[in-house]
DNA sequence: TCCAGATGTGATACCGATACCATACATTGT
DNA sequence: ACAATGTATGGTATCGGTATCACATCTGGA
C-alpha cells in the first residue's frame, strides 16, 4: 500500500505538492503535475481516508439502521437512501437491528466510535435513550417511519393512522364487521397508529370494539401464520375479515388460511397493509406506503442537516398511504346493517 | 466530542494513562484507574477509531458485495455473514451493485480508500479485472456464488450444474421433453452452469438441445415476466414445463402465466433454482441453495485469511443444493417415450 | 529600477490513539 | 548497602494527509 510519501519520493516532490496535484489546489508547474501524477499511475496510488476523516472531522459516511432486512419494505426504503446519498457523496452503512435493542446499542456504538457523520435510524424498542445518546454527542439523526415519545428529533413516516383507517373503512362499506387485527408490539408506534385506524373506522361504524379480535405479535411471517392459526381456532363467531398490520404477517396469514382450507375471499376476508412486492400473485388489498420516497426524502434532510443549510428540529414528515383494491375481499350480502354514524 | 486528552486533562493525567486504563493494558494504580474511569464518564468519552485503524493499518471492517439487496436470496447469505462477523468482532459494510459493474468499482474504489480489510464479492459483470485489482493491493477476497475466470481466488458457491441437473432430470422422468430455460446472462457463471446441467439432463435423455426454448434476460422479476410472456407467445409448440434459473424470473414467470390464464401445473409445470420465502403459498419445486451456509463460510474464509491463520490460495467450496417437491409439476401421460440413454 | 503581486514549492504542525523508551519510586534478596 | 526487579507514569514519535506559514522565483507596471 504505497502513501502520499512514496509518490512524492518517486516524483521526486514533497509530499504537500502531491496533495496539491489530488485535489487541484494551489498552484503547480504543468511539469510538476505530469511527474507526480506519472508517480500516481506507477504506484497505483489510492489516497487512504482514514487520515483525511481524521483530519476533516468528517468521514462521508452515514449509519442506515433498519429492523428487517429481509424485508423488500425495508430494502426498497435502503435503495431511496442509497440513491439520495449518491448524489451527495455520502457512503451509506446498512445496519440490520433486527428489532432488538441491543443489536441496536451494538451498532450504534461503533458507529459512534467511527466518526458516523449521522444517522438513519429505525428505533428498534422504542426506546427514546438511543436518540437522545446520538444526539449529545452532536450527531445528526433523523428518525424512520417511527416515532420516539419525549425526544425533540425530525422524523419521516407513513400515514399509519390514515392507511389503517382506509383499510378497515374499505372492510365495513363492504359489511364486515367482526374484523381480526394481526398486528404487531404496540412498543412500536406504527403498530399503536393502525390500531388507532382500526378502531376510529370501527367507532364511526358504530361497532364495538372487541379486544378478543385484536392480536400482537411480531412483524414476521412465521409470527403472522401463528396468530392466524390461534385466531381461527380461537375467535368465536370466526371473523368475515382479517386485517394485517405489516406485508410479512399477511403472507403468514394467508399461508396459514391456505393450511386450514379457508379460502380467502370466498370464506374471508384480507386487507393488509403494505405492499407484497414477491406475492406470486398479488391479489390482496393493501395500503401501500412508499418505501422509497421515504428513504429518499429522509436521507435528503439529514444530509442538508449535516451540510447545515437545515438545523436539526422536530418536524414530522408525514407521506400518504395508496389504498390498492385487488381481490382478496368479498361484499358481504346485507343483513340488517347499521349505516355508519356521519 | 472529547478526545483522550480531554479526559487526560479532567483527571489530571497523561493520555497514555488514560490509553492504558482503557486497554488495560500495563500498571495502573487503582485510585489513577478510579479517576480516570470516572472522567471517561463524567464527559461520555467515546474512543476514536479512526485514529486507531490509522495506527494498526486495520479497520476491523469488511465489505459484502451482493448483486441485489431486493432478493431475499442475498439477504439470507448476508446474514450469514453478519454472524459469522459478530463472532470475530468485525463490522460488515453491505453494498449493493444491482448488477452494475460501474457501481461496482465505485465502491471497490471508496472501500480501498477506507482501507477495508477484506473484500467478499459477488462480482458483477463477470470480469476477472475487478478481482485481481484489489488483490494488486494486497487485501483479501473472497468470492461468492460465481466463479471468475483467469483469476486465483478462493470461491465459496452452490452446486449450480448438480442443481440444474437434477431439476432437469426431474421434469425428464415425468415425461417432459419440452423444456423452456428461462436464465440470465451467461456472463455470469452461475447461468452457464445452470445450463449446462440442463443439456446434461437432457443429453442423458437423448433430447436435442433446442435453442429456441432457451431465453436469457436478467435475474429479475420483471424480466421473468416479459421472458415468459414472450416464449407463451412465440414457442410451439409449447413448451410443457419451465424451468427458471431463480426465484424471481420464477415469480415474474408465475404472475405471467396468471395473466394468460395458463394454469400451473394443470397446463404447464415449473421448476425453479432458488428458494422462494415470501411466496404466499410456496407450491413451486426447486433447487434449494443453502444462502446463510453460503454467506457464514465465505465470512469465516476471508476472516480466516485475515487473521493469517490461512493463507489465500484457489479453494473452490462447492455447497449442496437440495431438491424440493412441491406441487408445480405433473406427470405426463406415457406417450411413447424414449428411456434415457444410460 | 524597484516593488507589488502572482506563481511554485517546502517545512512544520496537527487530527487522536498508542508503541516505545525513559524515568522514578518501591520492594526484595543477598 | 546496593543491585535487581516490580510498579506506576510520562515524553515523544508515528500512522497518512493537509492547513498554515514561509520562502523562493518570476512578471509587469510605475
Amino acid at each position: 500500500m504505497p502513501t502520499m510519501r512514496d509518490v512524492a519520493k518517486k516524483a521526486g516532490v514533497a509530499p504537500i505538492t502531491v496533495s496539491r496535484v489530488i485535489n487541484n489546489s494551489g498552484y503547480i508547474r504543468e511539469e510538476t503535475r505530469r511527474k507526480v501524477e506519472q508517480a500516481i499511475a506507477e504506484l497505483e496510488y489510492v489516497p487512504n481516508s482514514l487520515s483525511q476523516s481524521l483530519r476533516f472531522k468528517k468521514t462521508n459516511m452515514i449509519a442506515l439502521m433498519v429492523s428487517d432486512i429481509t424485508n423488500p419494505f425495508w430494502t426498497t426504503l435502503t435503495r431511496g437512501v442509497e440513491d439520495a446519498c449518491m448524489g451527495g457523496g455520502m457512503n451509506v452503512i446498512l445496519c440490520n437491528t433486527d428489532e432488538n435493542a441491543e443489536k441496536q446499542e451494538n451498532y450504534i456504538n461503533v458507529l459512534l466510535q467511527r466518526q458516523t457523520d449521522g444517522f438513519l435510524l429505525v428505533p428498534a424498542g422504542g426506546e427514546p435513550a438511543v436518540v437522545k445518546r446520538i444526539q449529545k454527542r452532536g450527531v445528526p439523526v433523523v428518525v424512520i417511519d417511527r416515532q420516539v415519545p419525549g425526544v425533540e428529533v425530525d422524523i419521516v413516516r407513513s400515514d399509519s393512522e390514515g392507511g389503517a383507517y382506509t383499510l378497515t373503512r374499505h372492510l365495513l362499506e363492504r359489511g364486515h364487521r367482526r374484523i381480526a387485527l394481526l398486528s404487531f408490539s404496540i412498543s412500536i408506534s406504527t403498530a399503536r397508529q393502525r390500531q388507532a385506524g382500526y378502531e376510529k373506522a370501527l367507532a364511526e361504524y358504530g361497532v364495538a370494539i372487541d379486544p378478543g379480535l385484536i392480536r400482537h405479535g411480531r412483524p414476521r411471517g412465521d409470527s403472522g401464520y401463528m396468530m392466524t392459526m390461534e385466531a381461527m381456532a380461537s375467535m368465536n363467531p370466526r371473523p368475515t375479515a382479517i386485517f394485517t398490520a405489516n406485508n410479512f404477517i399477511a403472507i403468514g396469514a394467508l399461508n396459514a388460511l391456505h393450511d386450514l382450507g379457508i379460502r380467502v375471499p370466498e370464506e374471508i376476508s384480507v386487507v393488509s397493509f403494505d405492499e407484497m412486492p414477491y406475492a406470486t400473485e398479488p391479489f390482496v388489498t393493501v395500503a401501500a406506503q412508499a418505501p422509497y420516497e421515504l428513504g429518499m426524502s429522509a436521507a435528503q434532510m439529514l444530509m442538508s442537516i449535516i451540510s447545515g443549510e437545515e438545523a436539526p428540529g422536530n418536524r414530522d414528515i408525514v407521506l400518504p398511504v395508496e389504498l390498492i383494491e385487488r381481490r382478496s375481499v368479498m361484499t358481504l350480502p346485507m343483513v340488517a346493517q347499521a349505516a355508519p354514524e356521519e
